[in-house]
DNA sequence: TCTGGGGTCCTAGGACCC
DNA sequence: TCTGGGGTCCTAGGACCC
């Protein structure tokens, strides 16, 4: 028997496995046992947002194109995707992980960490709430979730990694640096395919080679963050966790189209579906943006953007696809060629105060109209309501 | 092969001010 | 004739995450 670890915080970070592939087999039982990918239809453009782990035998993962999907595994069943009920299945996700503390941070719909430091009482050592997590996750949710069990957020993720699916990885404290060593540079979050790359020119390739570089040869890659990557790879990692959700910095709507687009009609009326769809989300949470951007994508993957500051928030969305068209005019007159996608999005936030000094316009009314769309749109077919100049071109 | 959509954060250059 | 230095705001682009 020997002493019990003395943790100086507990730290667990759960990652439902192939999320929306299990949700959907959840739902649709028949689907059990075979290779289900969720993701744009077969033909369009999208990527797999969720693979099973029978499709992962054929190579299938996620973020690759469905087209290259359709070839490794052309008997897969192509799911498009339902956000609505991923959602409700996050919320009964996140009521059980609450039981556990109420340090519970969600950072996405399959995400979260859970702070257990002082929960020890009244749900055991940290191995023992780890299982009873995954044990309550899969009897009344019927999702398998993996863990990761260590003194921080930083080795408590990468740890609900290394043992998938179904895993539960418990990284005892003091041992955080020697578990990280021998992983490869890239099982770091915030180190993508660009720092990978740059990082095998200097000969870096594990998290321990990481570790023991010096700052200063890590500058040119990582600036001001080197130190802080450093102190990462060995496993130190302050963060709290933070149950809070914080205030939205932008809000933004973009769209790859099935195919290019090229008449100027056409990128008008998108335009002004996207500005109207931000204009509705910045109107439902309340939030007026100093600043319009716009992204626009060539159908040769170049991708520019162009934003501009307003004389004062906004949360109209006429005023958006406005400023939208004409960022996206003046793109167009630097290079012509067809758009595969666009963009609309505002910055700058803050609480939304109606404005009383615009000109020749009643922004009271203007305000009151905008939410009376929001409600006919909510209640009958989002998008119907668009002004006659647009709508003459459909 | 042919590359989504929602975001966040960082960098770098130019304008402008003191 | 040769021309500082720091701070802040704004814009464009890119890396990255789920």
């Amino acid at each position: 028997m020997s002493v019990a670890t003395h943790w100086p915080r507990v730290i667990v970070h759960a990652d439902l496995d192939a999320f929306f592939a299990a949700a959907e087999i959840l739902r649709r039982p028949e689907l059990r046992g075979k290779p289900v990918i969720v993701g744009g239809r077969p033909g369009g453009r999208g990527v797999v947002a969720a693979a099973s782990y029978e499709a992962r035998a054929y190579g299938v993962r996620s973020a690759m194109p469905i087209a290259q999907a359709v070839r490794l595994c052309p008997h897969g069943v192509f799911l498009p995707g339902d956000h609505a009920y991923y959602r409700e299945l996050s919320g009964r996700f996140r009521a059980i992980l609450e039981r556990f503390s109420p340090l519970v941070e969600m950072v996405s719909v399959d995400e979260a960490y859970l702070d257990l430091s002082h929960s020890e009482r009244s749900f055991g050592p940290p191995l023992e709430a780890a299982r009873a997590i995954k044990r309550q996750v899969r009897e009344e949710l019927g999702l398998i979730v993996s863990l990761g069990v260590a003194t921080s957020r930083l080795v408590a993720k990468i740890a609900s990694d290394l043992d998938k699916p179904d895993g539960l990885r418990l990284v005892e404290p003091g041992a955080e640096a020697i578990t990280l060593a021998p992983l490869p540079v890239e099982r770091m979050p915030g180190i993508g395919p660009k720092s990978v790359e740059r990082l095998q020119r200097i000969g870096v390739t594990t998290l321990g080679g990481l570790a023991r570089m010096p700052a200063a040869a890590l500058r040119p890659i990582f600036g001001r963050r080197a130190d802080d990557v450093i102190a990462r790879a060995r496993g130190i990692d302050p963060r709290p966790v933070n149950p809070e959700r914080e205030p939205a910095k932008s809000i933004g709507h973009e769209r790859t189209f099935g195919q290019d687009l090229t008449d100027q009609h056409e990128i008008e009326r998108a335009l002004y579906h996207l500005a109207e769809r931000t204009g509705r989300a910045l109107r439902r949470e309340g939030l007026q943006g100093r600043v319009v951007a716009v992204k626009l994508r060539y159908s040769d993957f170049e991708t520019v953007g162009r934003q501009r500051r307003l004389p004062r928030p906004t949360d109209d969305h006429r005023e958006i696809a406005a400023v939208a068209t004409d960022l996206v005019t003046r793109l167009l007159e630097e290079r012509r060629a067809p758009v595969r996608l666009l963009g609309v999005r505002v910055t700058g936030l803050a609480p939304a105060a109606i404005q009383l000094t615009m000109f020749g316009d009643d922004p009271l009314r203007r305000h009151r109209l905008n939410h009376a769309l929001d409600d006919l749109a909510a209640r009958y077919n989002a998008g119907l309501v668009i002004p006659a100049r647009v709508a003459r071109h459909t």
